[in-house]
DNA sequence: AGTGACTGACTGACTGTTCAGTCTATGAGC
DNA sequence: GCTCATAGACTGAACAGTCAGTCAGTCACT
């Protein structure tokens, strides 16, 4: 099922659109089923393939799991880039980094698996640990550029930028986990919320 | 190696005693080497027993894996629960809260793997995942009645004690993932200074 | 003719689980 | 106090399924 037509065109172009195709493929499944859960031959039929092309190209399952890891966390943050130019205000703002990591609705529910999952293989592979360490640090800097903008634009009361943005970072990455584990208590609206308040409170704005 | 003799003792004594040696065993080799790469090969001979005989107590691989972390995670939260009688104020109480899930010297370097497996496995387990909100509604318990005693006893201004117990659990949380994962920029000691610094400022201490 | 994408058919290793049967302690019956 | 049957902890050996990775070779394009 949803096995996709073999790549047309030649020469480079081919392995190229192949990788991508099976990391995006790769990426779906880790999230669907979770990393080791995840067999080769999972992502090849996905993509219409045999088993043995994805080895022809990633060399190991290892190797193709942690690049779909990377891959997907790294198009994540692109698009977060990308989202963030069409607000204004530092509140919209904001409000669209906290929309973007706790949506109104569920995008595809198993999304948050993929963190989960970064994080186990990050606890134990330096090299997904340093990957994750420096995405992370990306996404921090955005935050703080976000900040920076309102404190020159004097919307933005006295803060220091650099530990607020690493504790609300922090905190959101913490109402994502109660989220992602559908905690009782702390649904999406609520864990929003408090997002927003906090950033609101501790930056002085409204 | 590590291989314990086996249980002395008569009747059902004897069980109990190997079903707890066997999770204990688990637990620590989930956190070693994370959850799927535990074989019950490997429980069974750290236990000194047979792979047949971890299969007779628990039925299934799964099943003693899962259990062994509930297992953990109860006893962790028993822990902290049992050491917060020796603290007095309020602020001492948060200490001893923040340095329990951010210690100085890190008690064992891959404690933390375990909560990442359990996130994995909450994530896709509904009976995990109900146990897991338990287990974390027990320790949001923990922390409001810490505040409320301080409320009471007039120590801390003016709060609404379930929210910030649900913020800043999450904080904590977030603080732990980038501490457990090594981040660069975020180490134990940073991420202890803001865990306090948030509570103190919402709860108006010092 | 050559290069590189691609595959089918294997294989070899691993490992959860089963099973038939051993060994030991207990306790009922004498 | 002794015997013997029973129960339940325990195991070695085998089974069966699963997969990652290999390899020899095909096919299409240049």
């Amino acid at each position: 099922m949803a096995v996709k037509e073999p790549v047309k065109g030649t020469g480079a172009a081919v392995a190229d659109a192949r990788r991508d195709q099976m990391l995006a493929a790769a990426a779906r499944l880790i999230a669907e089923r979770g990393f080791s859960d995840t067999r080769i031959a999972d992502v090849a039929s996905r993509v219409g393939a045999s088993p043995a092309l994805v080895i022809y190209y990633f060399g190991t399952k290892d190797s193709l799991l942690t690049e779909a890891l990377r891959w997907s966390e790294r198009s994540f943050y692109a698009a977060v880039e990308e989202m963030l130019h069409e607000s204004a205000s530092v509140d919209a703002r904001i409000g669209t980094l906290v929309s973007w990591c706790l949506p109104e609705t569920r995008r595809r529910s198993d999304d948050w698996g993929l963190w989960f999952d970064l994080w186990v293989q990050a606890f134990r592979h330096p090299e997904v640990k340093k990957d994750r360490a420096e995405l992370d640090q990306q996404w921090r800097d955005l935050v703080a550029r976000v900040v920076r903008a309102g404190v020159e634009a004097g919307e933005v009361g006295e803060v220091d930028v650099e530990e607020f943005t690493i504790m609300w970072a922090a905190l959101l990455d913490g109402l994502v986990v109660q989220v992602a584990l559908d905690d009782p208590v702390v649904d999406g609206a609520l864990a929003r919320r408090i997002a927003l308040d906090v950033a609101r409170r501790n930056l002085g704005l409204r």
